[in-house]
DNA sequence: CACGAGACCTGTTCGC
DNA sequence: TGCGAACAGGTCTCGT
C-alpha cells in the first residue's frame, strides 16, 4: 500500500472511522499479540507485551510514511514498508493468515497489522522523534517552500528521482508519486539535482503537491489485492503505463533501470538535457 | 558523497 | 501443465 497519501487514508479512516468501521479515538488496549516477531523494532516482546494494555488513544498522525498513534504514556509507531496495512476488525473474527501483531480493544475491536512480506515495522517509544528525527520536510507541511526544495537540489549532486524517493531528503514519496511528480514537472528522472534552475524547482514543488493531494482526494491508490475504494491507480500519469501513450503528447510511455527498480517517464515531455 | 548490489519476505505473473 | 525467473508501493547495510 504505502506511500504518504495510502498511509494518510488510513490514518484518517483509523481518527474518524468509515461507514463500516469507527475511530479508536479514546479507546483503551485491552491486551496484544505479536505473531511475527521481527515486526517488533523497538521495545522487547515483553516489555512490548506489559506496556500496552491500560493505555488510551490520544490522537493519530502522520509523519512522511510513518503512522503515529499517541497513547496516554508513549507512542506507537507504524511502517507499513511494502505490503503492510492497518485494518480493524471486531474481536471474535479470526485474524489473517498474514497478520503480525494485533492491538485488542476494551471495545471489542481488534487492529490488525497485516503483511504478507513481513517488511513492516513497530516501534513504541517515549519519544516519537527518536523514529522520525531524521525525516525530511513534510512536503505538504508549511515549512517545505520552493525556496526550501531549490536549496535542498543544488546541495546535492543526486539523479532526481533517488533524491525524491531519499527520505532524509523529503519524506513521504515513493516510486509511484516521485513518477508522477516528475513527470508532471517535465523533468527526467535523472536530471542532475543541482541542474535544476528556480523556475524548475518551482514546478516541481507544485508538482509534488499536487499527485500527493490527488492520490489523497481519491483515498490512495490500491494496486493488486489490497483494496481500500482508493482509485488513484486509474489516474496514472506514468507509472506502469510502459508503453501506453503519454496523455499529454501520445508518446509511448518508457521506463529504465535506477537502482533494482524502475522510474517511468514519457521520453518527449521528459527530456534530459544532454550536458549533464 | 553518490550509487549499485544484496538482504529482508511472500505472492503473483510471465516466458519457455 | 510445470517451473523458474522476474517483479511488487521500502529501507538498511556494505563495498566501490
Amino acid at each position: 500500500m504505502p506511500e504518504l497519501p495510502e498511509v494518510e487514508t488510513i490514518r484518517r479512516a483509523l481518527r474518524d472511522g468509515t461507514g463500516e468501521f469507527p475511530g479508536i479515538l479514546g479507546w483503551e488496549i485491552e491486551s496484544v499479540a505479536l505473531l511475527w516477531p521481527r515486526t517488533l523494532a523497538k521495545p522487547t516482546p515483553t516489555e512490548f507485551r506489559a506496556r500496552l494494555p491500560g493505555q488510551q488513544v490520544l490522537d493519530i498522525w502522520r509523519r512522511g510514511k510513518f503512522l503515529i498513534v499517541t497513547l496516554t504514556a508513549g507512542y506507537l509507531l507504524f511502517h507499513l514498508r511494502m505490503s503492510g496495512d492497518l485494518v480493524l476488525c471486531r474481536s471474535q473474527e479470526t485474524v489473517s493468515s498474514y497478520c503480525r501483531l494485533w492491538i485488542e480493544f476494551r471495545e471489542r475491536w481488534r487492529l490488525c497489522f497485516n503483511d504478507t512480506r513481513k517488511f513492516g515495522r513497530v516501534w513504541l517509544v517515549t519519544d516519537a522523534q527518536e523514529v522520525l528525527s531524521t525525516l525530511g520536510p513534510e512536503p505538504l507541511g508549511e515549512s517545505f517552500t520552493t525556496q526550501k526544495l531549490y536549496e535542498g537540489l543544488q546541495s546535492h549532486h543526486r539523479q532526481l528521482k533517488s533524491l525524491l524517493m531519499d527520505q532524509t531528503f523529503l519524506a513521504g514519496l515513493g516510486n509511484i508519486y516521485s513518477d508522477e511528480a516528475l513527470n508532471l514537472a517535465h523533468l527526467h528522472p535523472l536530471t542532475l539535482s543541482h541542474h535544476v534552475t528556480l523556475h524548475q524547482a518551482e514546478h516541481l514543488w507544485r508538482a509534488i503537491r499536487s499527485v500527493l493531494q490527488e492520490g489523497i482526494r481519491r483515498n490512495g491508490a490500491s494496486i493488486d489485492w489490497v483494496y481500500r475504494g482508493g482509485d488513484f491507480q486509474n489516474h496514472l500519469r506514468v507509472y506502469k503505463r510502459y508503453g501506453l501513450p503519454c496523455r499529454e503528447c501520445g508518446t509511448p510511455i518508457q521506463r529504465i533501470r535506477v537502482s533494482q527498480r524502475y522510474a517511468h517517464f514519457c521520453p518527449r515531455c521528459q527530456p534530459l538535457r544532454s550536458e549533464t
